[in-house]
DNA sequence: CGTCTAAAAGACACCGGTGTCAAAAGCAAG
DNA sequence: CTTGCTTTTGACACCGGTGTCTTTTAGACG
């Protein structure tokens, strides 16, 4: 391997090249870099233009040394849903695209026993400014905690208010989920059914209590038989189907937490013959995009995660990102999910 | 925000104190560090000793600016299936997990003008190693070019042989088509439709190759009407759908170039009652999420692509892995696609 | 025109490691 | 006990930037 730096074909300018061609001293050149009020507006072009001459790009691991602090933030995650990472990591970029800094990212393995101990050795060795925490593992507070020991920053993402607008940021799926239902109450349905997430994940809890508060108001309430449990994954979908759809009076519609399940059960009515919508609607949450390459298109609640990630890299690293990144004091970090709705809900069956 | 760079309340250690602890140099723990085989027994203990008590972790920026190269890879890419791009993430997360090296993920906008000059600022800032690149933009030489100029290793990710071993990982995309649709032939179908990816990708022309090669070994040959264009994406699923099953004699299988349409074509299968796969064998590529999650399930081509991230890895960095991660000489950078039959494939309709 | 002060620029140490080369230590042979 | 060699260790410069403090310069004022 040529042990070339980079460059075409020599070495990357340094500080001290630019230096030497503007007739300065690498100070007054940091400066300019660094938009140092104490320079003068002609020294500062002379420096510009040697800088544009020579293609002069500072040394990131040079400026991390002596700043004391490199100019990474790390995204951890061990989401399931692989565009809900991407969408985030893509917000994210758009918050720092025109700052110094880069992003890590870094799967974890929530289910390992060494989880902490992987996140910590990432950690130390890498020194980010700071961390975002995606669901499920924000809801970590062993990993909160480690963030605090270490010093580096940490923002959790979650679908709850978890702590505080500093290290927290949210969507409002409660309500939303509510909206989704009142909706189908609207239509006419009185047997709703519901699948829940896994045990232990706040996402799931956030989203049946949505769920039972729009039934309590319309003065419903969920039947034992009408509960499925579930796991965020396809197969629980089934699982849930087959017991739901199998009831002598089943459910004509239901809610699911997620587009995944929402799939799964929308399979298994297409294998039993029940017609969706027609006799069946269906609800989902994410709006992955499962949920338009499914047939009927699914219904489904919509996060902003984009906006998320935007919001969360602007609460980790306000300070670096200039003046338009400031989130305003006491804004509340909770972003508007939305109910989608799409083809997989209809009235009931003769209620059309 | 508090100063801290980290460390249960106080500073980390540096080589220094290790080195004071130790009653040594730093420049014996340097080469403690990095393994030197210059070191007495004796000394390289007491040095062990030292770091562990103080829980002493090399400062990755120092190291990078000593060494004059940083240990980060980066991973370019701009593909629409978040799925594949964090499969191969997550596989050159475990060809490095035991390195030095780190990786940054960074995605491209193909479509954007600016692309190379984003690409260009982004390798000139971090200086990565070296760099991945994923498909569709594997396939953009001046890409490869431009890393080529700034001294940055690369490896092109693809379907189809794109280089020499040294730059290029793929799979035999084209040779896994063909065996799927032998098994349709096999199964008595001759009217078989093709949807074809987007116009200037390899993938695409590969599959198209594969498609076209099988049928011509059995004699059989594609009916201009039986052949849509496409784009990857759902809705031109729909729209060769549209077009493929509204004929008066339609084929009576559909081999996509992806998943994503494979459930386009499906959906307007539904939207008609034309049975799936009762009347309509339908096959798809990539073996995304959709493929498990769409009902009936769907025949399609699984990629090895976290393997391929392994590959990938090892190929861009083998002299930073370890002896173990070092790629036979000789070795075919092609690894091996395989053919997944589900639900969404049976006999022509009368055949079975 | 000299004095005073603030703004601008520079000198130099330093961040935490590694490379180079010379010095010290260990050891066998004379 | 030297000598001569190899192995091990250390001193010191250096990577490419920034922080601190000092010096120089420019402008205001008497």
């Amino acid at each position: 391997m040529a042990a070339r730096t980079g460059g075409q074909g020599g070495k990357q300018p340094t500080i001290n090249d630019v230096a030497a061609l503007a007739g300065v001293s690498k100070k007054t050149v940091s400066r300019v870099i660094n938009r140092s009020e104490f320079i003068s507006e002609k020294t500062r072009l002379a420096v510009q233009k040697a800088i544009e001459t020579l293609g002069f790009v500072p040394n990131p691991q040079a400026r991390a040394l002596a700043f004391r602090r490199n100019f990474l933030i790390a995204l951890l995650h061990d989401n399931p849903n692989a565009q809900t990472v991407l969408n985030f990591q893509q917000g994210v970029l758009d918050a720092i695209k025109d700052s110094d800094l880069a992003l890590l990212v870094r799967p974890v393995d929530r289910g390992s026993d060494k989880m902490l101990d992987d996140v910590r050795t990432f950690l130390e060795k890498q020194r980010p400014i700071g961390a975002m925490l995606l669901p499920p593992i924000s809801e970590n507070d062993e990993l909160a905690r480690l963030c605090e020991d270490l010093g580096v920053r940490y923002v959790r993402v979650g679908s709850a208010l978890l702590d505080d607008a500093k290290h927290c940021v949210s969507s409002n799926d409660r309500e939303v989920v509510g909206e989704a239902v009142r909706r189908l109450i609207a239509l006419g349905h009185r047997r709703i059914g519901f699948v829940r997430g896994p045990a232990g994940f706040r996402s799931a809890a956030e989203r049946e209590k949505g769920f039972r508060e729009a039934l309590a108001e319309a003065g419903l309430r969920l039947a034992d038989e009408h509960y499925a449990p579930g796991n965020y994954r396809y197969t629980a979908g089934i699982e849930a189907g087959e017991k739901l759809l199998s009831l002598a009076e089943p459910p004509t519609a239901i809610f699911c937490s997620n587009d995944e399940m929402a799939a799964g059960v929308m399979s298994v009515a297409h294998g039993k013959g029940i017609a969706v919508p027609g006799q069946l609607s269906i609800i989902g949450f994410d709006d992955s995009p499962t949920a338009t390459h499914i047939w009927p298109t699914l219904s489904t609640v919509r996060w902003p995660i984009r906006e998320m990630g935007v919001r969360a890299a602007r609460t980790l690293v306000a300070d670096f990102l200039g003046p338009s990144a400031r989130i305003p004091d006491g804004e509340s970090p909770v972003l508007a999910s939305t109910f989608v709705e799409r083809q997989s809900v209809a009235p009931p069956a003769g209620k059309a």
